[in-house]
DNA sequence: TATGAATGAGTCTTCATTCAT
DNA sequence: CATGAATGAAGACTCATTCAT
């Protein structure tokens, strides 16, 4: 899956408590994540934690670096490298969180979003950073509408649509978690894929 | 004469409780919100909760069961009442959601969203209740479309177009959150018209 | 010794944590105190503590309080009962300091004095309290005084002169706990003897 | 040429630490003062300290041992310097406390009498130290009073008066410490005064 | 039903100290 | 002499839950 990668062999005890803490919050959460378990994830003394993070909030704001970092050589960069139908390379992406959610049986979603709904606003600075996360992607998915040009309609807002992307992969990840499906998240896409038929007036293949 | 109830005044014990739970799991999480809290907030006496409630997760259990009880006669009756045109109903449900988000400054969120993503599946029996929720909210907006009858493509699967809905709602109001800015959600109920004109044909469609 | 009470039979949780926390700040000081000492001294269960006192602080202010409260049972109502000469109940005052020395092997000295120069000002609710308490051994002192009439040079500040008194006992106990030794203490109360009777006029015996 | 050597700039790192540690241990005590906060004031590298210092209690011998070493060229040398009088150089070292008590406004006290009473018997290295530290101080002002020879009654025990005084001194500063205010340092003082005129006689007795 | 004291495992965090380089 | 990462025991405090009355 796209969002783990296999920990390098010499690894630094600080990336090393980045990538458990990573792992643990995606799966349960920032507040149910307990110190204990990341240290003992990250094999590293318990004490070690604090030397490089002063508070957990600190090691979560290193966790949403590391998120922003990753993004285009974890996500982006195979999208591009093996996809040029620039409206398929958002689909491509689309398609990453459904092989996350078949890869999870539909219990884990996407990271960013999870975090959003479940910190709201006690940790201001973390809000940011998922703030620029989704800026992050929503300027790749931009990028990626530019590049399709005039199949789409002149004066439709590129941005705005790239902004609808990413609420239709947020919301239908997070209906398929509910119902552990991936009807929801699919039924999603199929809209989405419509609504670029209509736009671009490229029938018929649903699925190309 | 009692023509008319006062506004519940003597509310029961147990519902005090189920208030209370509800908002501060609403603006705080289920995780972040302590027992301490919830009594203190329903003015209910600490040993009382478990006399009605055997744990904080039955507790969430009745919370999730009151909210599907009160999605018709909190939100969908009065949408009927008001509005006729059955498109328009389903863009005044998404439109409650812009008005909620306008209410807290962009920093709660829909409360079935939240626990849905704060939880995943660590307490399967609350994510039925989510997952049944959104089922709740899936047939009335199926309902509506059906009453649009033939202004849509007769062969448009309406039960997908009403899981896009929500996932629209849920996408946006997420995105809203993380930019606290209308900007996100409004841009999604945006395209959602754009999509509908598209598929009905009513009016020319905003873009060229 | 005055200071300690042996505990009543059955005593109430929350005055069993006070007595506990009374005994050991006095002992070890405030930081040096754990609150599993505390608990553990007062066969109460860790999560108790909580329950009865918010804080590690809270808990000091009670202590202080206690003090205040017990000032006049357990010290100078012995006092006035035993002893009728004003000058000799101000020595007693003194005595009693002595005797806890002696009883301590000089090892540990007055809890007010202790915690007001271990605390400073970080704790600022419980220097106001040891503020109050130094107010009310002073307040007594005086009392005294006053009842030593014309006895006393008529424009002796008898409040001043009661602080003095003070002066001489803490700087006393601090000194000979510094040398383990009771010498410095009976030092400064000699020569405070010596100074009544330059006031007073009344020789010879240095003690009555 | 090189009359004047500049405040030291290339001070030691042993002594950075021992200044470092003196200054916390003086304004927030020897067990709230932490390690990590005298290397980063002495702005020297965690580690190091080790070198110089086996322990915490080591580095707090040497900071008792630089105010054994520094009584005489910091605070006796001065007041012999420029005050010839030897009953007004005892009233020096007091005003001298005094005007650290100003200079802090009333938040900090004796570094010796702090850390007595703090400690108590727990580090008896400490405590043997600080006993020398008060003989030190005893001892300057036992032959300042030897100084002022016949004008002090001749059988007066000159070295319990040297006990009584630092007394005074630590007494006051506690009490003033307590009340935020200079009042009782100076009503000590005042009474000090006082018995020093009817010990010599040598103004009428400002007491009726 | 209601009360409020009691329980104890667990949370994040702190910190003196060690050690390889 | 200097560096900075590592250690692990212990600290104050939290909290869901229990229970006698």
């Amino acid at each position: 899956m796209e969002l783990v990668i296999p920990a390098p062999a010499n690894i630094t005890t600080r990336d090393r408590l980045i990538l458990a803490a990573r792992d643990l919050f995606w799966s349960a959460g920032y507040e149910s994540t307990t110190l204990a378990e990341i240290v003992k994830k990250a094999e590293v003394n318990s004490g070690s934690l604090y030397y490089f993070f002063k508070t957990k909030e600190e090691l979560l704001l290193a966790v949403l670096d590391w998120y922003m970092e990753n993004l285009f050589p974890q996500l982006i960069e195979p999208i591009i490298a093996h996809i040029s139908d620039p409206i398929e390379r958002v689909f491509a992406l689309l398609d990453g969180y459904r092989k996350a959610l078949i890869a999870t049986g539909c219990t884990y979603g996407c990271p960013i979003g999870n975090l959003t709904l479940e910190l709201g606003d006690s940790l201001p600075r973390a809000r940011e950073k998922l703030a620029k996360n989704f800026e992050g992607w929503r300027q790749w998915v931009h990028k990626f509408l530019d590049e399709a040009g005039p199949r789409l309609p002149k004066n439709l807002d590129r941005n705005e649509v790239a902004t609808f992307v990413l609420t239709v992969m947020e919301g239908g990840v997070m209906q398929s978690r509910a119902q552990q499906s991936l009807e929801p998240f699919d039924a999603g896409v199929r809209q989405l894929r419509t609504y670029f038929y209509l736009l671009t007036g490229e029938r018929p293949a649903p699925v190309q």
